[in-house]
DNA sequence: TGGACAAGACCGACTGGTCGGTCTTATTGT
DNA sequence: ACAATAAGACCGACCAGTCGGTCTTGTCCA
């Protein structure tokens, strides 16, 4: 890919995480990115093209992080624990790639009422992973660790709740202490189960 | 108050739910309100004061929504739980004040890093309802309903993030069998504790 | 080796339109 | 008569997007 390309993906990146997609003009994208008009015009046909390959690139970065490393960890509750510690360790608090905070939260929130064909593709990455998460619980009570009275479905949807709600506060309070409180809680959690 | 003030305030809490504050024209307020660029600087010096105007109000309505009621209980658990109640059927599940979803979610969101002096109001808020949640909590142990090993800030951040969370997305996919389940579990997790 | 040619990366003035906000004017109720 | 209220023409700034054109780079043929 081109390299101009590839820098005004990277700082759109940055910056809808800091104002969102419909808050950033695209003349602050241009300055960012060191370019003009029709510099960025000959790569993307518009705005919302971009919002495309900034949400690939976002995705990208996401796995990353975040499932790195896990395939090679037996047991499904080991999984979600190393999960929520990447997720809390590796990918809230590195604020280089997002550093207004989790982007998926940000567009979601500001697009679902306006453009709602943008939100939804956004809102199927939080679908994926609860289906992910859901899985793995599932897997655990097929194989005997957890209970067979355990609702993996309360507990799946109580255990993203809790990611997606420790995420919006991070960004608001930007206390590592209450985002580690939060997540180890969710964790003891599972280890209680 | 004068009826258009009372109006362009209600409408515009409204407008705000679903859009928020930045991407709300003034032309769509004046609109919904049914005046005119003279009707509404009569009453307000800007756009910015009508946002506190209307956080005046959106706080009004959680209050009465959530908390009314309260008083009248005398365990401080007993009182989360109400709460809780109150918050997922009372305040989240109606759609006649805030038909976009939570407006302290959305404004936190979308401010935080463009309008620091706004977001600031807004995260007064969820400050207040954190040390509401930790007081009750506090109370619990000190006349014995908790032991005296429980984290009551480490619980508090998990119910707050809980919340906020389930709250996010009741707004993404308005289901809300996920809403009863997320907040359900939080309520056992209160009852097993 | 060097000149003709083409592709496309890149530039920035410009378009129609919307933004929040101001100001003059008209109408209303007392 | 007078203040309160409302209407909407108008302002400069900014929006996403277009378009005519330049400049760089590589290929082809003599």
């Amino acid at each position: 890919m081109n390299d101009l390309k590839k820098k005004i993906i990277h700082e759109s990146l940055k910056l809808f995480s800091l104002k969102g997609f419909l808050s950033t003009s695209m003349s602050q994208i241009l300055e960012a990115a060191g370019t003009s008009k029709g510099g960025f015009y000959n790569h993307f046909k518009s705005k919302e093209e971009l919002f495309f390959r900034v949400l690939d690139e976002a995705r990208n970065i996401w796995r990353e992080k975040n499932l790195s490393g896990l395939d090679e960890i037996e047991n499904p509750i080991e999984k979600i624990k190393i999960f929520l510690e990447n997720f809390r360790d590796r990918y809230l608090k590195d604020a280089e790639n997002f550093p207004g905070g989790c982007i998926f939260i940000t567009f979601s929130v500001e697009l679902s009422d306006l453009r709602p064909h943008l939100s939804r593709e956004v809102n199927k990455g939080f679908i994926g992973l609860k289906h992910l998460l859901k899985r793995l619980l599932d897997e655990s009570k097929a194989s005997g660790g957890l209970g067979d009275d355990v609702d993996t479905r309360a507990i799946t949807e109580m255990l993203f709740a809790g990611m997606l709600g420790a995420t919006v506060m991070y960004g608001v309070d930007k206390s590592d202490a209450n985002l580690d409180r939060s997540i180890n809680t969710l964790i003891d959690y599972l280890d209680k189960m």
